[in-house]
RNA sequence: GGACGCGUAGCUCAGCGGGAGAGCACCUCGUUGACAUCGAGGGGGUCGCUGGUUCGAUCCCAGCCGCGUCCACCA
């Protein structure tokens, strides 16, 4: 027996270590010459907590995985961490910092990697043990880490690849650095924040004092290292100018005054200040006219030797006060404007980044963009929603060089070693390393392995083949490459899904996956970010204990259709909380009534009106489930079985049952029994990549003797034939006929207990045929005494349309008289408008001439329709005024 | 500055060339053996504005207004 309500706590531990003891998340259960599926999951940092971003983009891909499983192939979803690099070692000092035990930089790095190791053991685990809670049927015995040995491996291999392919080089230029973890990072994870700041107007007088001219500033400090000072060739008010030299206050250095195309006349001064190693544009500037580029941070941003005694050393906003203070004492300071204008940070730190000259490595992306490009747009690999296309394009068209290397300690160190004379050699191991340094320099000189480490974003670009084993080429990777979708955030499109299309293709000459899913941001119901500091956060493993895992993944899917935000709230969980509810019920309801599968039983066999109509009903939903899950449309899947579920049968097949399954018919009650029991197989089925546990519970009692899990059943197809367009008719007419009569005896007030007699006026052999099937049904839903056929209706009675016939409840003792023509002269405005409507559209010519012949057709059996129906009611309402 | 997206019922959103839809909220009624996490019924919308294309526009095009996101800018 069904408990009253489905407990899912107990459920969701007990069904999730059956599925997976049962061996059903592994691919190789399947046939062997099943069709492969593959996903690869985007890579949760290892540091992380399963947020409610999570829960939307893996229900989807747990969704998909499940419908493929069912469908009979060999699915694979395949798990796995991040390292992250940044967010961990971030993580780790803080909490060293937290404990007050010695920082990083005292600890030593060999201490502190085994630490992040240690930390790493105890709780890096955690976030798979929460997508397990999601229901995720991930196969764990195929998880990967970023940084495990065979992932390393292929890390190395492809650095040394690239190198030898010159793909990869080493470069002293302009990066983003970041001081405060005194690193470089790449563009993206640069953030432009809007601050408040100052716009203040510099006099720099000539060195020979005959004038000045005047340079703006956002960052006053920089100045202490200008080396020029540019304006347009083409100025008039400067071209005398052009060749000479002011003398840089504070520093007291001559700079040249220099012509270049950059500066924009129209903007300030139409001077320019140039800090060729702190500023980007500069740089260019810089480069052009080969400037001495002058250095002065350290990696913290504090001033260097480079700079005047009374700088070195402090912070760049203490020099930045300072340098505005002594320009002003110089009498050199010519304005002062308060600006809002963006500035960059670092998107981990938050730190304010400086452009600073250093060697790092990089990646030619330029070069690997135009096989990722062409992937996209020939189509073998499709960005859904489409969209998305362009943005990928726009970004992969004016893609920069790469900056992979960061000096940190918690990542894939650098395959790169030093010789004493700076010599560098690029191999996949030290030996390898010091067997080419021996026959460079013809003797074993000492090496030094480069400090640096990876990117996080490089090793991760790798993802979709290194977790399958590359270089190997193993079984797994030539049955689950290229996978087949991969769904994630929009937000890391750049970051992630363009370097796996770019190493993808180049290293496997394959496109990494057929499809790219982007699913939306949530955000809390008034449409804003969730945010810790907000205290907006909707935490998912708490919905999941307060809801039910099934209720959230429902959420998700149906409101996974917005392409860019997703608000949430506990409500809208709530909502379809009650959906479980709603089918637990209908198990319920087969239950008690012994609804129960039958062997061998085939709904094509349905002689039922009903029952052919709902088998009718359910290949729709099938066709249509199909079809969405297939294109990845979670969304309109999710609808249709709402529908189906709760509008369809539960609403009306369950209801219509009812007189079947308690009457004496003992053929219609086993076939509608059976029929019944196969319906909620088929909503189980169906249901059960969105909602797998409560079908998985419920499947345990109607899977039939011998089912196995529901999680390895076969997918539903419906046959051809069971959609029955008569037995569709017919019980369309039935239900339009009781929700008139109800939709009347609501309006009227008539009393819910009050049961009416109904007569039908001018109805046809058919109708009468179907009355006669369904008299006990019609009275009991629509709560009549009785039905009649008569040649006209009783004087007083309310009348309705249906069909050809007119349906008239004598009720006229029971209802205010009043109300009852103010329903009626309503309903007779309604289809007057709608009469006029369609008239006037007939009339016109050119929609009779142009318009395709069967929409025409519509219009007239509308306007025919609308027409009789309104003088079936005038002459009601006329024989209602008479009794009146 | 460039690109993309969005403005449809009180709210969140579907629909995207031929009769305006759903869920929630709201109002009325309801203890008929699946379900009050429910049932029955109902009210509510010049589909942002202005033009254009079309026999016909919420849907296509242009412009405008409002909102959002990403990229670029930061002298």
């Amino acid at each position: 027996m069904l408990d009253k309500t489905f407990d899912f706590h107990a459920a969701e531990t007990d069904l999730y270590k059956r599925w997976e003891a049962s061996g059903a998340f592994s691919p190789d259960r399947a046939a062997p010459d099943a069709e492969p599926f593959s996903i690869v999951i985007p890579p949760p940092n290892v540091t992380g907590a399963l947020h409610i971003g999570h829960a939307l983009n893996n229900t989807l891909q747990d969704v998909l995985i499940r419908f493929e499983r069912m469908r009979g192939k060999a699915a694979l979803w395949l798990p796995g961490t991040d390292h992250a690099g940044i967010a961990t070692q971030m993580m780790v000092e803080r909490q060293l910092a937290a404990a007050g035990n010695m920082g990083r930089r005292d600890m030593g790095r060999e201490a502190f990697v085994e630490r992040v190791w240690e930390w790493k053991a105890e709780s890096g685990g955690a976030i798979v043990q929460q997508l397990r809670r999601l229901g995720a049927s991930c196969d764990w015995s195929r998880e990967r880490f970023t940084l495990d040995e065979g992932l390393s491996n292929a890390v190395r291999k492809v650095f040394v690849t690239l190198h030898k392919q010159k793909l990869i080089y080493r470069d002293k230029r302009l990066v983003n650095w970041d001081p405060v973890m005194q690193t470089a990072i790449s563009d993206l994870e640069v953030e432009q924040r809007e601050v408040d700041g100052h716009f203040w107007h510099f006099a720099y007088p000539l060195d020979d004092g005959t004038a000045e001219i005047v340079v703006a500033t956002t960052r006053p400090e920089t100045m202490l290292g200008d080396t020029a000072v540019a304006v347009h060739p083409s100025d008039e008010r400067y071209k005398h100018l052009i060749g000479r030299s002011v003398r840089l206050p504070i520093v007291g250095r001559p700079i040249p005054i220099i012509a270049d195309e950059y500066p924009d006349p129209e903007k300030g001064s139409g001077a320019v200040k140039i800090t060729p190693a702190h500023d980007f544009n500069d740089f260019r500037v810089g480069q052009r006219h080969r400037l001495p580029m002058i250095n002065i941070f350290d990696p913290t941003a504090r001033l260097n030797d480079e700079v005047p005694p009374a700088y070195r050393g402090l912070d760049r906003f203490e020099a930045r006060k300072k340098v505005v203070e002594e320009i002003e004492s110089l009498g050199l300071l010519r304005g002062v404007e308060r600006t809002r204008h963006a500035v960059p940070h670092g998107e981990r730190s938050g730190a304010v980044v400086e452009p600073y000259l250093t060697d790092q490595w990089y990646v030619d992306a330029k070069a690997l963009a135009g096989p990722a490009i062409a992937a996209v747009e020939d189509g073998r690999t499709a960005l859904l929603p489409r969209t998305w296309e362009s943005t990928y394009f726009e970004w992969m068209r004016n893609i920069e060089p790469w900056c992979i290397s960061r000096q940190l300690w918690w990542g894939h160190r650098i395959p790169a070693w030093f010789g004493p004379d700076g010599r560098i050699f690029v191999e996949e191991s030290e030996e390898a390393a010091r067997a080419a340094a021996l026959e460079h320099y013809g003797r074993t000189e000492p090496l030094r392995q480069d400090e640096d480490v990876l990117d996080t974003w490089f090793s991760s670009g790798l993802w979709p083949f290194s977790t399958l084993g590359w270089p190997e080429q193993t079984p797994d990777l030539q049955r689950f490459y290229p996978t087949d979708t991969l769904v994630t955030g929009f937000d890391i499109i750049f970051y992630w899904v363009a370097r796996m299309m770019m190493m993808g293709l180049h290293f496997t000459g394959k496109a990494p996956f057929r499809r790219v899913v982007f699913n939306a941001l949530i955000r809390d119901a008034q449409g804003a970010k969730m945010s810790k500091t907000k205290g907006n956060v909707l935490d998912p493993l708490e919905l999941i204990d307060d809801y039910g895992c099934d209720a959230l993944r429902f959420t998700m899917t149906a409101m996974s259709g917005q392409a860019r935000d997703i608000r949430l709230s506990r409500q809208r969980i709530e909502g379809y909380r009650n959906f479980g509810t709603k089918l637990w019920n209908a198990a319920r309801f087969c239950e008690v009534n012994e609804c129960r599968p039958v062997a061998g039983f085939d709904p094509a066999d349905a002689r039922q009106t009903l029952n052919r109509w709902i088998r009718g009903e359910t290949a729709r939903t099938i066709a249509a489930v199909t079809d969405a899950l297939d294109r990845c449309a979670f969304a309109e899947a999710a609808t249709a079985l709402y529908r189906f579920i709760w509008n369809v049968v539960c609403d009306w097949y369950v209801e219509l049952a009812k007189p079947i399954l308690t009457g004496d018919d003992a053929a219609a009650k086993a076939e509608t029994r059976a029929t019944m029991a196969w319906t909620l197989q088929m909503c189980l089925k169906l249901l059960h990549p969105i909602s797998p546990f409560i079908t998985e519970q419920l499947w345990g009692e109607f899977g039939g003797a011998d089912a196995g899990l529901l999680i390895t059943a076969a997918w539903p197809k419906s046959a051809d034939g069971w959609i029955d367009v008569e037995a569709d008719a017919e019980m369309a007419w039935l239900i339009a006929l009781v929700d008139q009569v109800r939709s009347i005896r609501a309006e009227t007030n008539v009393p819910p207990k009050a049961r009416a007699p109904l007569v039908l006026v001018g109805a046809s052999a058919a109708t009468r045929d179907r009355l006669a099937r369904h008299r006990a049904l019609i009275e009991r839903l629509a709560r009549l005494s009785g039905i009649e056929l008569a040649d006209a209706a009783p004087a007083g009675a309310v009348p309705f349309v249906i069909g050809e016939a007119t349906g008239a409840l004598a009720i006229a003792q029971l209802i205010d008289i009043g109300a009852e023509r103010a329903r009626l002269a309503k309903e007779i405005a309604t289809l007057a408008a709608e009469a006029e409507r369609t008239a006037k559209k007939l009339a016109n010519a050119d929609f009779v001439a142009r318009a395709p012949e069967e929409v025409v057709e519509e219009n007239r059996d509308r306007l025919a329709d609308a027409e009789s129906a309104k003088a079936k009611l005038e002459s009601a309402l006329e024989r209602l005024e008479s009794v009146g």
